[in-house]
DNA sequence: AAGAAATGTGAAATATTTTTAACTTACAGG
DNA sequence: CCTGTAAGTTAAAAATATTTCACATTTCTT
C-alpha cells in the first residue's frame, strides 16, 4: 500500500519551488517535501488541489500499489 | 470547502448496501455514512478505492464546491 | 401492524495527517 | 571560502479522519 506519486516531476516542469507549491494549494513546505518522497497518504482535498494546479487527474499524479 | 460527492448515486446503482460498500474499501459502515452525508475530507486511499469499485474517476466522484 | 433490515446520528476513543519549529545538507554565485 | 536559496529530516503538537459503540429512525416485507 505504498504512494507512488509525480508530483516532484509535473512541479520541476512547472518550474515551481516546493514552497511555491505549497503555498498554491495552501499546506506547508513540509507538507509537500514528506508527499514527494515520503509514502503517505494525503487527504483527498490536499491531492485534486495539487491536481489542479497542474491541469492533470487526481489518478494521473497518485497511484497506490501493493506491498 | 464543501464536498459533494456522488458515492449514494452510484452504490445504489451498483445494488450495494452502505456495509457491502463498505466491505469492499475496507471502512465501517458509519465512514460511508457520513461520507455519503457529510462533508468530510477523505483521504485520497479511501476516495480512490471507492472510485475503482465504481469504474470512475475520483474527479467523477468528488468534487469540493466553494463555500 | 409487526419485525427485520438498512440507514442515520453523535460522542468518545483512536489513528493519521498536517503543522510547527529548528536544524541539516546540497549547491550555485560572487 | 562565504552567503543565500532550495530541499530534506525529525520530533512533537495540533488538527482532522476514522473507528467504535450504542441507539434512533426509516424502509421493506410479510
Amino acid at each position: 500500500m505504498a504512494l507512488k506519486t509525480k508530483v516532484k516531476e509535473y512541479r520541476e516542469n512547472a518550474g515551481l519551488k516546493q514552497s511555491e507549491l505549497a503555498e498554491l494549494v495552501h499546506a506547508r513546505r513540509e507538507t509537500i517535501v514528506h508527499l514527494e518522497n515520503g509514502k503517505y497518504n494525503p487527504s483527498l482535498k490536499l491531492a485534486m488541489d495539487i491536481a489542479k494546479v497542474f491541469h492533470v487527474t487526481v489518478e494521473d499524479l497518485f497511484e497506490f500499489t501493493e506491498n
